[in-house]
RNA sequence: CGGUGGUGUAAUGCGUGUU
């Protein structure tokens, strides 16, 4: 079992679900070992953590089948699938059977509570269920704190956070680099430069380390407020403290470069990236493609568009999003038609963003059936149009010169709860 | 050290001073 655990976990990692099927289905055939709740437990798990929670539940279920009681481990794995996904209701009442098997909740389990609540934007419900378990004397570890920092950082309450953060302090907590890292997303949300370094060095007096994801926040802060020489600076610190910048700092100055319009300096950082040899994936050709997608070099943009599935990384929703994107603004229809028709053959599956794109280029050439079209189609495919989807579609009719159906659209996204900002 | 919890990167509309 030890060894065949081992082996899925590789497979998890590699996210080959259907590796472990077929694994699974002989070791089963073999019939010489019984797979366990570690062995079940840790495909929850990583397919929760890749945001596949019907892989995890599927699993869930299948165990459970088997004869395999889950334990306390694996529910805490089955509440983290379904809470990072933002379904609370799912994962407490998930909580509820773990209760009715007679399991008592652990800290593990709280602070995936806590996260919880935080993907679902249960802001008020994660502070009381924290106040309680501090209350309880009880249960309040880093990673609980950890929990509520990242929440107080991601609804923009930096004040609140910085406000936990001396109360570890003065606690006799110390902070560790995963604690900080929260607090540098948050100012690098809200811009606040100046006061995420005197944190940085704060975080330095008081001995923590920082580590990789430190340094790729700071990168990640500067280069989107436009700061490239101290993103730059900060890429040359951690490189100087033995630190091997990963795809996260790459791609966050390549970001920089797309808002900026530097695709030449963003083709050199690229360039760079892969003669060191530095792991990446998707989402850094994605950064890359978006570059000269934004700088309207389409050719360049086909190239890696190209390079990526060469590669093995067959290009994600995002890509084809950003290639349709770039092929509507300089005019070329038929092409961004052409690989909206390429991502469905692919099994690759549109999203809002994807049918938002849609529905500007067409807007924007002056194609309002086909914009009409795509609005129905995506709402057929059970997606909900947003205030981009909506907006995109009264210009597409006020362009179309179609006054009153624009005015109704306005309307309509009052009576589907989508307030207009 | 066979399994569970917190942190980092990419795509869409409008507007933000010159179509």
């Amino acid at each position: 079992v030890y060894s065949y655990t081992i082996l899925i976990r590789g497979l998890v990692r590699a996210r080959q679900w259907r590796a472990i099927d077929r694994l699974v289905a002989e070791i089963e055939r073999e019939g010489r070992v019984v797979l366990d709740n570690v062995a079940f437990c840790t495909v929850i798990a990583g397919a929760g953590k890749a945001g596949e929670v019907e892989e995890a539940l599927r699993w869930f279920q299948r165990m459970q089948e088997r004869g395999c009681v889950p334990d306390t481990v694996t529910f805490n794995a089955v509440i983290n699938a379904y809470g990072r996904a933002g379904r609370l209701k799912e994962a407490m009442a998930v909580l509820e059977s773990m209760a009715g098997a007679g399991l008592e909740p652990d800290r593990v389990t709280f602070s995936t509570l806590l996260s919880a609540f935080g993907s679902a934007g249960m802001r008020d419900e994660a502070v009381s269920m924290f106040e309680r378990m501090q209350g309880a004397g009880q249960g309040v570890d880093l990673v609980a704190y950890g929990s509520m920092l990242d929440l107080y950082a991601k609804a923009g309450e930096l004040d609140e956070a910085l406000k936990l953060l001396r109360q570890m302090q003065a606690g006799g907590v110390s902070p560790d680099a995963a604690c900080w890292n929260c607090l540098f997303h948050g100012m690098g949300k809200a811009g606040r430069v100046d006061e995420a370094y005197a944190l940085f060095a704060e975080m330095r007096e008081a001995g923590c380390a920082p580590d990789q994801v430190t340094y790729s926040t700071l990168i990640w802060m500067c280069s989107t407020a436009g700061m490239i020489d101290r993103a730059l600076a900060v890429f040359r610190l951690m490189e100087g403290e033995g630190f091997c910048p990963d795809e996260y700092c790459y791609t966050a100055l390549l970001n920089h470069y797309a808002s900026a319009r530097q695709w030449q300096r963003a083709a050199a950082v690229f360039q760079e990236l892969k003669q060191k040899g530095c792991p990446f994936g998707e989402v850094t050709y994605s950064a890359m493609i978006n570059v000269f997608s934004k700088a309207g070099r389409l050719a360049e943009a086909e190239a890696t568009f190209t390079e990526m599935k060469l590669a093995g990384h067959p290009p994600n929703t995002v890509v084809y999003s950003c290639m349709i994107d770039m092929c509507g603004k300089a005019r070329s229809l038929e092409r961004a038609v052409a690989l909206f028709r390429e991502m469905l053959g692919a099994g690759c599956t549109p999203n809002a963003v994807t049918y938002n794109t849609l529905i500007d280029v067409f807007g924007k050439n002056g194609r309002m059936a086909q914009a009409e079209a795509a609005f129905q189609e995506m709402r057929l495919a059970g997606l909900q149009p947003d205030r981009v989807t909506y907006s995109a579609m009264i210009n597409g009719r006020g362009q179309a010169e179609l006054y009153p159906e624009a005015i109704q659209l306005f309307e309509e996204m009052r009576a589907a709860r989508c307030q207009p900002d």
